[in-house]
DNA sequence: CACCTACTTTAGAATAATTATAAAGTAGTT
DNA sequence: AACTACTTTATAATTATTCTAAAGTAGGTG
């Protein structure tokens, strides 16, 4: 017997609206990333670990790349690159910024950082967005 | 014979002030990427290619690897990641803030950014430094 | 419902960037 | 000239990610 409760049919809409099969795992991956409260930043790595740890029948490698950037193209998740050269992954899609604490990564809400000066794009480009990271390190 | 000439007495005594002993791939290495007007972005393997091109005596890749990462450590370059997951390194050690313009990195001056409100960081910690990456796109 | 087809998943191989290893070479000191 | 610690090198190993091609499944269609 298929598990479905009511916190699926959210994932199957969201999955379909965005031109995805709402397959078991797409909803399952969806579910263990969207339905939390707070923003999640994660690596394919570790999103892998961790939904596999507490499952019988285990997710595939591919899949897990294959739907991150499936859900980062529709436009569900943000990717950014960590020193170490592997990609993040962030469910808070709207603008905002990064404190990197050595390897650790928290949320800057877009409105606690404003600009006085800002360049002017070079000629025939225009600005797409405007990341800020700010690295922290220990006081003293 | 061993060459030498003026030029090279300045990135040998670059070097040895670094700590790191003066061989010969460190200093062709540091005569390639610091005997420039423009500040110069590149990843290992294009530093590798453009120098062994010309070379007859091939430098091995972990050399450049070692070089790198020894400039790197000794405050000569700057690294940033980019989308692809590689390390691109910087001769601009001064603190800038780069254009990405589909895999093109542009230096953006210091002064050319200003801010008008930055967040505090976390208790017990300091802000190490602010880095800003503004990515392009084509005008219409 | 039975079937079809395109989209998905999967295990495993392949690739790419980087790091580790350990043997041979070299700088700088004695 | 000899010594020793630091470097370089070829090669193997590792890590993150993508590719491949075969098996599975979602969502029509009749």
């Amino acid at each position: 017997m298929r598990k479905m409760n009511n916190k699926n049919k959210t994932f199957i809409d969201k999955l379909r609206s965005s031109g995805l099969r709402p397959t078991n795992q797409r909803v399952e991956i969806s579910k263990f990333l969207f339905n939390r409260k707070k923003t999640f930043h994660f690596t394919v790595e570790e999103l892998k670990n961790s939904m596999n740890s507490k499952r019988s029948k285990k997710i595939s490698t591919a899949t897990f790349y294959n739907t991150v950037h499936a859900l980062k193209s529709a436009g569900h998740l943000k990717e950014f690159s960590l020193e170490n050269n592997t990609s993040c992954y962030d469910t808070n899609i709207t603008s905002h910024h990064h404190f990197f604490d050595d390897g650790k990564v928290i949320d800057i809400k877009s409105d606690k950082i404003t600009f006085q000066k800002l360049p002017e794009a070079p000629k025939g480009k225009k600005i797409k967005n405007v990341e800020v990271v700010i690295r922290l390190e220990n006081n003293n």
